[in-house]
DNA sequence: TCTGGGGTCCTATAGCCT
DNA sequence: TCTGAGGCTATAGGACCC
């Protein structure tokens, strides 16, 4: 989807059609919170996500700033899903926005597949998407991406050499803000540079998994499966303090409440949890985090507090802390038993 | 100066066991 | 009895994604 968060607001504000937009922590630039989506308006000012609110307000002090109305999204999101679901149940959710179909099985021709989709979400939602279609989840990823918005993008085998390796390295899934500047640091700016680079360079530079990766991605070489059921693996509640705590009570506090709401949340799903992580970021950014396996899985409440006062215990408070958070994972389904381990547990 | 919250996966290390 | 090679598990941290 388009700049989905920016785009599902503008339904509610037309009025805010062409100005620059900026959704984001509790909509407040001078509050803690990080940029989740920007208009194409505020990004001509150089406002994108996961930037900093305030460096966001510096850079475009003229942007209707807004907060996160998630469940707003949420629900744009589901009617979108259900109309691609409707297309083809080969279907894989990736996230909010976001989702691939194997299509391959289907009659149509795939770049009328591909005008269908567009049509029927604008009529349901008015929202617009870009669609990649290509031989595999990689490319029909970048391929996506490289006609925004309301793009359309056919990739083949033959097009890697002439539209994929001249892109920036970091153009690839996987490659993130670290990677990109190793990669640069070894001379390698774009895909074709990196297609090029010796497996074994890249494998000792990243570790076999990365490696192994990245060689393959810049060769268009993905056979990952596409995934139509999924289960959580973990839960987690975090919050960002508006100014750093450097009272223990307070952080007591706030580690309880945030149990209660992850394990609630873990209950209504009918998952018990085997393992209890807390997770305390200060002032600084440093980060630490503590982990306890349980002897067996739990949802009980006692077991869990237990286990997360013991890992905050654990952690040496010498500095003041803005992030406090709580994790719960290697989730099991309640009543029932993972034919993949032991019949005992 | 600033850096959210929800996740997943990978790597390194240490302890234990064979 | 000592040493070493691997495998497995638990733990901590980090990179990345939306």
């Amino acid at each position: 989807m388009d700049a989905f968060f920016a785009a599902v607001e503008l339904k509610r504000r037309p009025e805010l059609t062409g100005k620059p937009l900026v959704i984001g922590g509790r909509g407040d630039p001078t509050q803690r919170g990080v940029v989740s989506t920007a208009s194409y308006e505020a990004r001509k000012f150089g406002v994108h996500s996961a930037m900093p609110l305030r460096t966001a307000y510096r850079l475009c002090p003229g942007a209707v700033f807004l907060p996160v109305d998630f469940e707003a999204y949420q629900r744009e999101s589901a009617i979108t899903k259900g109309l691609l679901r409707a297309i083809t149940p080969r279907m894989e959710d990736v996230g909010i926005d976001e989702a691939f179909l194997d299509i391959s099985e289907l009659p149509e021709d795939s770049a009328k597949i591909a005008q269908t989709i567009k049509s029927r979400i604008f009529e349901a939602t008015s929202l617009s998407c870009s669609i990649g279609i290509a031989p595999n989840k990689l490319l029909a990823k970048i391929a996506s991406d490289l006609n925004k918005p309301n793009g359309l993008t056919i990739l083949t085998e033959q097009d890697i050499k002439t539209k994929i390796w001249p892109l920036a390295a970091r153009k690839l899934p996987g490659v993130g803000p670290k990677t990109e500047q190793r990669l640069t640091d070894l001379g390698i700016e774009t895909i074709g540079d990196l297609a090029e680079a010796p497996v074994t360079l890249l494998v000792n530079q990243f570790g076999p998994a990365q490696g192994v990766y990245l060689h393959r991605a810049a060769h268009g070489i993905d056979d990952s499966p596409l995934i139509t059921h999924w289960q959580p693996k973990s839960s987690s509640r975090e919050v960002t303090f508006q100014h750093d705590i450097g009272d223990r009570e307070v952080l007591l506090n706030t580690l309880h409440a945030l149990v209660r709401e992850v394990l609630a949340h873990l209950r209504a799903d009918g998952f018990r949890c085997r393992t209890v992580t807390v997770k305390i970021r200060f002032s600084d950014f440093e980060t630490h985090t503590r982990e306890q396996t349980l002897a067996s899985p739990t949802d009980q409440p006692a077991v869990i507090e237990q286990a997360a006062l013991h890992c905050f215990q654990r952690i040496l408070l010498n500095k003041r802390v803005r992030l406090i958070g709580i994790r719960l994972g290697d989730l099991r389904k309640r009543n029932s038993v993972r034919t993949s381990t032991s019949a005992y547990d």
